[in-house]
RNA sequence: GUGGGUGUAGCUCAGUUGGUUAGAGCGUCGGUUUGUGGUACCGAAUGUCGCGGGUUCGAAUCCCGUCACUCACCCCA
């Protein structure tokens, strides 16, 4: 029996310090989408199934499989969201009028009901932007830039983008024929799963990681092939706007996602030092039917367990300490912790971060929590100060000490803060 | 969903071929003349040995189940 006091399997609990590192990338994203004038929209996160269940693609492994489904009281189908984009397209739809260029973004937990590794909870958090409306492969790489511009205000390095296309939806159905009619004759030579494959995901035979489908692989016609020349035109202008605003990248004819919506340009970022699971994110640019219109966007979503993975030691450290300095009261006796409950109030009306000891315990034990909590000051006043007015300003980096008079006191802690 | 590894104090772990009261380090708490942290010294507390069942005179140790963590496959962010 499993202790009720435990977490779900795959879903952990997100605690100080690490916290402050989720807190640090949050707010560094925010202006990043500031800068590229995206806005924020919070959708729920349980969602009607039905929403996800065309959207993704019927063979996809996270339809079949991996969603958190459940019905309701009231009978109906839904579930908590195994990703962003579908939802947010559930709201676009709604308000079309309004929302005929959105530049959307959102953060928050996804839900897939997967085999827990390195890399890959069962409630992991994602930060997704959907561009709505404009068809333009200018737009692509502008997304694409933005990408690259959050990575670079996180202090991510060791990542590389990998680029690749997929052609429009009309030169979808060619491509597949193009490869079936092409691995047909070779069959024997892939291993079951591709067999599979064959029939209901042959994009997926690509970048299958058996050796010996690899050879098949190597000799296969590239998709380009197949596509009309305009989508293969429409590529390279995304190629050459991504120069122009100088991201890096490297084009993988190989790469393919997983989910149906995409055409047209697709990405995924991976990083070298955060296992088996390494892409911190992936995009493209898709058509999605919604309330029985099709939306066109371009998007992506990183997934931030991932990236806090990626990050370097020295990064994490400093993403993760606290931004304003701790001050701590201390009282040597009753009236001394009166008084400071005083001052305590004051001076986070001030705007001070301060805190002190209420549960009576004595002035060693709270220097020893002073230090514990890594104050950077503490205020110390016993029966000499009380009576002096005054009141001991303790640098706990250098240990010094001085008796300033309470009327100074906020003087001089402006001084130091 | 498949396979491997792991589960002993708050944390990191030790625990000999199954054998008496289950250990260490760190941390926590208290003390070193009652008003001062981070160093030193002294002392103390803390475990249903993940959970359940089985084998045995006897199980942390062996077996089965289960839950969780972890890594890989798969899939994807």
């Amino acid at each position: 029996m499993a202790k009720v006091s435990q977490s779900l399997q795959g879903m952990t609990d997100i605690e100080f310090p690490e916290v402050n590192i989720w807190q640090t990338l949050e707010a560094r994203a925010r202006e990043v989408m500031l800068q590229y004038d995206f806005r924020e929209i919070r959708t729920p996160i349980v969602e009607m199934a039905s929403v996800y269940l065309h959207s993704l693609g019927d063979t996809s492994e996270i339809v079949q499989k991996q969603m958190y489904a459940f019905e309701t009281r009231g009978g109906k189908q839904v579930c908590l969201r195994p990703e962003g984009t579908a939802g947010v397209m559930r709201y676009v739809s709604n308000n079309q009028q309004e929302l005929q260029d959105a530049r959307l973004y959102y953060m928050g937990p996804m839900f897939r009901a997967e085999r827990p590794q390195a890399g890959r909870k069962r409630q992991f958090h994602q930060l997704g932007v959907e561009c709505i409306g404009s068809t333009s492969a200018r737009q692509d790489a502008e997304v694409i830039a933005l990408q690259a511009a959050l990575f670079k205000a996180w202090n991510l390095d060791g990542v590389q983008f990998q680029l690749n296309t997929r052609g429009s939806m009309e030169d979808f159905s060619k491509i597949l024929e193009g490869l079936r009619s092409e691995l047909m004759p070779v069959t024997d030579d892939l291993c079951d799963d591709c067999r599979h494959r064959m029939d209901n995901n042959v994009l997926r035979v690509l970048d299958c990681k058996n050796p010996g489908c690899k050879k098949v692989v190597e000799e296969l016609s590239p998709i380009t092939t197949w596509m009309d020349p305009a989508s293969v035109a429409y590529f390279e202008e995304v190629l050459a706007t991504l120069d122009t605003f100088g991201v890096d990248y490297v084009v993988n004819p190989l790469l393919v996602r997983g989910l149906d919506y995409y055409q047209h340009s697709i990405w995924e970022v991976t990083s070298n030092r955060i296992g088996a699971q390494d892409a911190l994110s992936g995009g493209g640019r898709y058509a999605m039917k919604a309330n029985g219109k099709t939306i066109e966007g371009v998007g992506f979503g990183i997934g931030m367990e991932r990236v806090l993975m990626a990050l370097a030691e020295e990064t994490s450290k400093a993403f993760s300490r606290e931004k304003d300095p701790l001050m701590v009261l201390v009282g040597q006796n009753e009236a001394a912790q009166t008084a400071n409950l005083t001052l305590l109030g004051e001076l986070r009306g001030q705007g001070y971060r301060v805190r002190m000891d209420l549960n009576g315990k004595s002035m060693k034990a709270q220097m020893k929590g002073a230090g514990r909590q890594q104050a950077r000051w503490v205020l110390i006043r016993g029966e000499s100060e009380l009576d002096a007015g005054t009141i001991q300003l303790r640098d706990m980096e250098s240990g010094e000490q001085k008796e300033v008079a309470m009327a100074d006191l906020v003087g001089e802690i402006s001084g130091l803060v």
